[in-house]
RNA sequence: GGAGGGGUAGCGAAGAGGCUAAACGCGGCAGACUGUAAAUCUGCUCCCAUCGGGUUCGGCGGUUCGAAACCGUCCCCCUCCA
């Protein structure tokens, strides 16, 4: 095998997780994931999380690491991946990353330095009742430099900004390994969200209600409860909209989501893409498998 | 048959003489994003085009320098009374 690694992208619901199994399966591999939410034990069903039972054994590395209330950030993620890529290799093994956290998977794809300081929410609070056009301007006279290369519209950016000491801000990002095999699965735009919108129906029949139920009675507010599929429940549970209301902006939001994910995934990474067939996705897998062999 | 309410861009919905090719939301598309990333943020979305131009607000006809907005008329929809 000449690749050091093999990455599965793709909007949610393409159908990563099935050829990370038969890669795996048929290249001896290791699975680590690359969903930042699939990271928090008790979020299953609305991460569509592969469940223990449909592992055929496969090793599958940074799932439920965390507990809901904790949080991370990339530079954990792409310390532990690093790591963990080192261990998989040593074992003669094929890490395969499978995900859909554009950021995080970049900081694997490609060298990414974090010299600055951590995130914390002192300055969220300190800030509160500041407008952004005002820590805009304070930005702009403490850190001119920075202030250029920072999305100023963007509240959470700035505040980023007025955290860090320099910029860290690299003009050229080099890949960190060298053979690489980044995999893109896409489909039909309008199939796509037909398969989103089911989806979201059958993590309901799966209990998704009972699921996000137990964060919200467990008073549990984080970083994990904004997910989609989580977040838009709680107002249900207060008795705040419709269960109909919810589930419309579930599906919207992970329709919107898919298109995030797909803007990254052509831009930032140098993806071989390959076209799902829905009919047949035994087909897909095939071609997918022969290319590598293809390129081995 | 009588009394009201209404017909606005793909949909919902503002607008009530010039600042309006028409707010806003949805839907759609494109994009940004190095410590919250399933987060956060931006742009486009009548037609043609680079400036710019051409057609719009149910139909037709008026009033006016100027109308989606005012008047007349016709068509359609809804509610109530018969």
């Amino acid at each position: 095998m000449m690749f050091d690694l093999i990455m599965i992208v793709g909007p949610t619901a393409v159908g990563k997780t099935r050829l990370s199994l038969e890669l795996a399966q048929a290249f001896s591999g290791e699975i680590i994931n690359g969903d930042a939410m699939q990271f928090y034990r008790g979020l299953d069903i609305g991460t569509a999380k592969i469940k223990e039972e449909e592992k055929q054994g496969i090793k599958h590395h940074l799932l439920d690491m965390l507990d809901p209330h904790e949080e991370t950030s990339v530079v954990d993620y792409q310390t532990i991946v690093r790591e963990k890529i080192k261990e998989i290799t040593k074992k003669n093994k094929l890490p395969i990353i499978v995900g859909g956290s554009g950021l995080y998977l970049s900081s694997i794809l490609f060298d990414y330095k974090f010299p600055g300081p951590s995130r914390n929410d002192d300055l969220t609070k300190k800030y509160e009742g500041f407008t952004t056009e005002m820590l805009v301007e304070i930005l702009k006279k403490t850190k001119p430099e920075l202030a250029k290369n920072t999305d100023l519209a963007n509240r959470r950016r700035v505040l980023r900004a007025l955290e860090k000491e320099n910029d860290d801000f690299q003009e050229e990002i080099n890949p960190y390994y060298p053979n690489v095999l980044v995999i893109g699965l896409d489909l039909e735009r309008e199939k796509l969200y037909e398969r989103i919108d089911n989806r979201v129906m059958d993590m309901v029949n799966e209990g998704l209600l009972k699921e996000v139920k137990s964060l919200y009675d467990q008073g549990i507010f984080s970083q994990a409860t904004m997910a989609i599929g989580y977040k838009e429940l709680f107002p249900y549970f207060r008795g705040e909209t419709t269960l109909e209301e919810a589930l419309v902006l579930i599906k919207r939001n992970s329709r919107r989501y898919a298109k995030r994910q797909l803007t990254w995934f052509r831009n930032r990474m140098n993806a071989v893409w390959f076209k799902v067939d829905l009919e047949n996705f035994d087909k897909t897998i095939q071609e997918v498998k022969e290319y590598i062999k293809k390129r081995s």
